[in-house]
DNA sequence: CTTGACCTTCCAGTTACAGGAGACCCTATG
DNA sequence: CATAGGGTCTCCTGTAACTGGAAGGTCAAG
């Protein structure tokens, strides 16, 4: 398999595989004679584990650490769930940050009239 | 006023205030004889201002139209709404995202044990 | 045999700065 | 007056997670 099927089977983009590959993330398990990528099926699916958990947010470091719990026959999921947790929380502050900076936000684009005359509160207020 | 204290002055690293004099987006307006940087009021409210907006996650791309229309005594409070709408709309599509994976990642976080034994629903759902 | 789609490596660019090197400048103190 | 400490300058590198592109090798089809 070489790395555009493999890219579209875990859905991710060939140079974002061979990204992967080059940081030891998800290195391809062999070479053809003309030195190609050649991807296996469990490769692949730590490709696609690595994708969605990117999806979730979590960092490509992170990810390197759920890769290793998710190969790792032997981890709780104690520390599986630990590194969610971590993650989970960063979220709601991002959440709570986003929320305030809408609220501030929206209140002032409602109160701009948004018309040809040059007095405007979004102005005023960040100046 | 040298940049540590303009830079003090308008809330901002003097790193930062360099930077956005190298870009264009706040030069210094003077510079004495020894090559400093020189910083008058007019200036460093307009630190602040760029502070102010990037603190709403307008980009520098943004923070340069908006000190442009800033500076505009002819500009029209429609233009400074559109930008500001706009910002609005991505907070609102990227409150959603975190939305929509808080509750997913909320979801496997609880019915994750987390406790000394292997079996993880997280992993299972990642892998 | 050639064409076109693959693949390779390496380099540059993205965003918005931060860190640091090496050199110059300024002020205060002994 | 020398020097010690800060502050400032420019320039280079690094960050995160890739994307785009150049130059060149490979492979299958017609």
């Amino acid at each position: 398999m070489n790395i555009s099927s493999a890219a579209k089977a875990a859905g991710l983009s060939v140079k974002t595989v061979r990204y992967y590959a080059d940081i030891g993330l998800v290195k391809a398990p062999a070479r053809s004679d003309a030195g190609y990528r050649t991807y296996d099926e469990v490769s692949v699916r730590k490709l696609v584990f690595i994708r969605r958990s990117r999806a979730f947010g979590f960092s490509i470091e992170e990810c390197r650490e759920l890769l290793g719990l998710y190969q790792d026959q032997a981890r709780t999921s104690a520390e599986v769930k630990r590194i969610a947790s971590k993650r989970l929380e960063e979220i709601e502050i991002k959440q709570r940050e986003l929320q305030s900076l809408h609220d501030e936000l929206a209140h002032l684009v409602t109160s701009c009239r948004g018309d040809h005359r040059p007095d405007c509160p979004i102005i005023s207020y960040l100046g």
